[in-house]
DNA sequence: AGATTTGGTTGATCCAAGTCAATGTCATGT
DNA sequence: ACATGACATTGACTTGGATCAACCAAATCT
């Protein structure tokens, strides 16, 4: 669920949480200033390899709502997020959607199965990303042999998230399911230096439906639920005051 | 769904299907003649490689019903099935189960998140694997970084067969997730260079219903009305006839 | 051969979440 | 100030899959 120092090749998980410095308005940083690269894979390059990776590197923004890739595309570029939020989804023939993951500041996306994007990826709200080519990075793992193990990391974490959110597809109810996400939601803004009490929620309750495959109606009349037995509260409709945090940690266990 | 050639760093997918060999009884053979190399991560890799990778391994037999390593657990070694079948899970609290997966020969097995295993993994039938020491292949992948280039593509691919497996939890019927799973494991014994028509199912009813996220009841009913529509025939409890393939890529892509 | 266990199927009933529909609440534009 | 449209909430009703309970068949044990 949270993200952890990871994988076959063993990340420390010293290097975390940065000083939170302010990251809104980032257009253009030298990799070296990069306020988020401690949680990135770019973190624990050398003044050399960060060199080198900044000449490979632009940046680009989208708005609330622009794709970043679709599904099916050729897969030519690579991202890491620097602020924003991301959602990745996979859409049925008949137009039902899941959302496989969303993806904040130091995650990475663009991984490809034969070449080509296995989801869709798109700004949840106006977003940063850092833009490789893919030919560029994969020409740089073969020099700098770490990057390519902090990937394996990051995929292996990735891989760990999408597993955990399986058992919540699977088997957990709709109290359960949600009560899980907002403490995900929570932990990774702890990761990424921010407080993480009152967890905000980038999404709409239609994203968060997506997410957890329940619908709309559901989520709203399951959080008004939470909120009446004091589990939450909600200070904004988007910000999540978790309360009773005794009752969230067992109900996302499952007990 | 179906594994395929992978990853950012690009794998060819040209190297799949061996000619088929029987391994059952497969005890400890070098892996210059192992027949599920070319499936494996280990495919791809000069006689020299070979040598240090055959140096490091051994081999494993697991009854069904046997652990291979429980959730939790120091993440010490690492696996690759060369025969059977393995099944990966997690549990919550008040015992409800999720399977997140089940591996066939050439798959792998033992990525870590913090250094713990982070799902069990079960024999689902008597099965061989292949062990490392974590350390020794670790090492291994500093000599050799097409190593851990492979390993990269092939979670890359694990990864990519998660997300599609969300998609059957949160957004597809019972009637559809049995469908998607028969015709994926269907794909994957052809991969393997079986036959893949009559798809053969190592694991029992309550295994599909814990990795569909359904209740034995459900899957054995769905499985009744799926034969009574004509779109499937048992041939044995076990073994089971796609027929109707038109209908059947309907059904998994949601129209 | 008979007993026990394990896995699979089927039936009756229930309920959590889906569906359909109305209404509320903002934020934005004119 | 008002119209518009996107998002959120709530209510009434339906339903797919869960639950509880038999029952069956094949494998294993004694």
């Amino acid at each position: 669920m949270d993200d952890k120092g990871v994988g076959l090749p063993a990340v420390s998980s010293s290097d975390v949480l940065p000083q939170p410095k302010p990251r809104e308005n980032y257009v253009k940083s030298p990799c070296a200033a990069c306020a988020i690269r401690p949680l990135a894979i770019c973190s624990g390059l050398s003044m050399d390899e960060l060199c080198d990776l900044e000449a490979i590197v632009t940046s680009i923004q989208v708005n609330s709502g622009d794709p970043v890739f679709d599904e099916g595309e050729a897969a030519t570029r690579f991202f890491i997020p620097t602020s924003g939020c991301i959602r990745i989804y996979k859409l049925l023939g008949d137009g039902r959607r899941q959302i496989v993951g969303f993806l904040f500041p130091g995650d990475f996306l663009g991984l490809a199965v034969e070449g080509t994007y296995a989801y869709t990826a798109e700004a949840v709200v106006k977003s940063d990303l850092c833009q490789f080519s893919r030919r560029d990075l994969e020409d740089l793992c073969r020099h700098y042999p770490a990057l390519e193990t902090r990937l394996l990391g990051a995929t292996t974490n990735e891989l760990a998230i999408a597993q955990e959110h399986m058992v919540l597809l699977g088997r957990k109810n709709a109290r359960e399911s949600l009560v899980t996400m907002f403490l995900m939601l929570s932990r990774r803004a702890q990761k990424r230096g921010e407080a993480g009490n009152p967890v905000f929620l980038p999404m709409t309750r239609d994203d968060l439906g997506d997410y957890l495959g329940l619908t709309v109606e559901t989520v709203s009349r399951t959080i008004t639920q939470l909120k009446s037995c004091g589990v939450i509260r909600l200070e904004e409709s988007k910000l999540v005051r978790l309360l009773d945090m005794e009752k969230i940690e067992e109900m996302t266990q499952g007990f």
